[in-house]
DNA sequence: CTTTTTGGTTGCAAATTGCTACTTAATTAT
DNA sequence: ATAATTAAGTAGCAATTTGCAACCAAAAAG
């Protein structure tokens, strides 16, 4: 969408970015999340304009986050469903969810809690953990150049 | 940055993304926690124009993702450093960087793997989990509207 | 068979982006 | 002490993207 391709970028966050990180893709994968599918409960609800929709959503399913489904008896009428890896965003919006909540409450509105459907709490907070299971932050993590030629 | 404001948005994924959604933002703080901090170091490491690179920091200065230090002896030298609530974003990008690895290889780069300092063993994927440490998905979960309501 | 809904398309004005050149103060080198 | 270089922006402009509103055709509903 805009010039600068990061297809190529060899940092994964920035391909990523490069799919899902302009202003309304994200919240597109939050309201397919919440059950929407139809382009006009998308417009509607994310009030986007509909042009924009329509260039976000063809973009969504050019890379698979997305895909369009005709469910009209005789033709057109479409439903947008989440891909395995559109649902495979979840624990980045849930992230993201989290963070929002932690540093950017908003006073007057209600809060909205995520909870757990089996047990009805609510869901803790995501953490990155180490291959032990205990949580490590920043700090104790590096970026390693290039896994296969080490271990191969 | 965008016309319409999400600021007030009773969704936190809305909020948050009001303040890092757009494309450079994520990718600043990506940079910033790899040890990048002065402006330069940005520029020239994300190849993005300079007046958008003012913009873009100014804006994470303003919304506390990162704060602007004096460290010229005399005055104007600056850095940029992530606050807490910048580094709060950890799990964030670590989410994304693992979905972007996941879902959108990139054939011809050597990959980068995340590690944990401790063991040198790579850090495995963030998961969603419920408050007894079970890993849950998309239709395990629900969004409850008014938390305080129901607890108060 | 007429009306409404859905899923767009088109045109236009305004905002945002990227590029390049320029600027001023602070370091560094001579 | 002076010159050269670096850091951190500014300013101007062209190209792209966005949002808005109006329009449109096919399908579904009444």
């Amino acid at each position: 969408m805009v010039t600068k391709r990061r297809q190529d970028d060899p940092c994964s966050v920035a391909r990523a970015l490069e799919e899902v990180g302009d202003w309304w893709s994200l919240l597109i994968v939050r309201q397919a999340m919440f059950g929407s599918r139809r382009f006009s409960e998308f417009q509607q609800q994310l009030g986007i304009a509909r042009n924009i929709l329509v260039d976000r959503l063809s973009r969504l399913v050019a890379t698979e986050v997305l895909k369009k489904v005709d469910v009209g008896e005789t033709g057109k009428r479409y439903e947008y469903r989440l891909t395995d890896k559109g649902r495979d965003l979840f624990p980045v919006l849930v992230a993201l969810r989290q963070w929002g909540d932690r540093w950017n409450r908003c006073p007057d509105q209600p809060e909205l809690v995520l909870r757990d459907r089996r047990t009805g709490k609510p869901i803790p907070r995501v953490e990155v953990r180490d291959c032990d299971g205990r949580p490590v932050d920043l700090m104790d993590v590096f970026v390693d150049e290039d896994d296969a030629r080490k271990t191969g």
